[in-house]
DNA sequence: CTTGGAATGTCAACAAGACTGACTTAAAGT
DNA sequence: ACTTTAAGTCAGTCTTGTTGACATTCCAAG
């Protein structure tokens, strides 16, 4: 496995290429970059009394309109019972909206309200500022190798899910 | 501010370059990519009573052997509380060494024994292992695109950081 | 129709790992 | 002598993950 592009025809850099050096570095911009990544939501729900777990229901949640409390456990890869804290409160404060399935009555289906998608708005737009300004920074050719390299990153399951996602969102309800 | 490379000269692909959605599916990809970014480390971490925030510390003191406690808080980003949480367990069982400083008697530098040297190879291994998979399937322009757009995600000081970490580690004991 | 199993979601209790705040000890600087 | 700095500790809290037990609903086999 691990084969794709052999990585041939950049004159001699193909074997520099893999170093562990190389490796290690590569590593560690991971680690610092999710760090920025994640900062900016991260001081807006500070201020709340939310936390990331909360950010990412209300992403996927909005992504997805209408998905089920299962659907969101498998792309969020969490238990039930921990998504299911995070979903209660989230309820409670009125920024999620679980509606009872028609036609399977033991699902629920999860809408943001007008609110939700006021603090969805709020975090993303903190988080795509950051992703903006490093896109230009980086310029398109390095944008497109920045998605190739995430997606050959991820878990084979995970890379469907995302490949899924870009698809179409599921509205069935 | 932004601006860097207004995104010019890619004839058309300028605009479409930085929708919302584009930036959207970046977002995502980054979630996704940092799951299995961590998988591998973390399945052997949890065979032993360790976690990330173990794996984190090891690495970095392998990196920079002799680095000082106050030296790997600023790196790691955490308070001195929870590293020592850490950094006790790992003393204790003998995978890192704390020297008292000769100039400076306040300080302890941290090294690996063999043993941490060992778990960090082990850990080390896995990791790299997909990250030369992704890198191979990608190809190189893609992995020079990859940590270009990483870097400019950083926070300004951990891109310091970053790049310091690059240059040479401090082996001052 | 009933009944038992599977699927979905909820509640309760616990653990890891982050945080703050207060404090001690030792060494360095002034 | 006094202050500052480096490191470590103790206690308590919060978020977010875990497992286990339980309720509800659906569906299919008897």
């Amino acid at each position: 496995m691990a084969e794709g592009q052999p990585a041939t025809g950049h004159g001699g850099e193909s074997l520099l290429f893999l170093t562990d050096e190389q490796l290690r570095q590569g590593i560690e911009a991971m680690f610092f970059a999710y760090r920025g990544f994640t900062a900016d939501p991260d001081r807006i729900l500070q201020d709340m009394s939310y936390g990331r777990a909360h950010h990412r229901a209300i992403h996927f949640i909005n992504c997805a309109p209408g998905t089920t409390v299962n659907n969101l456990l498998s792309i969020l890869g969490v238990t039930k019972q921990s998504l299911n804290r995070v979903l209660r409160t989230l309820i409670a404060d009125g920024l999620v909206e679980s509606r009872v399935g028609r036609s399977d009555k033991r699902e629920r289906h999860l809408h943001l309200t007008e609110a939700g998608r006021e603090l969805e708005q709020r975090l993303s737009d903190a988080q795509r500022a950051r992703m903006r300004a490093a896109y230009r920074q980086a310029g398109p050719d390095a944008v497109a190798g920045f998605r190739r390299v995430l997606e050959a990153m991820m878990e084979p399951e995970m890379r469907r899910q995302f490949l899924t996602l870009r698809g179409g969102p599921d509205d069935r309800q």
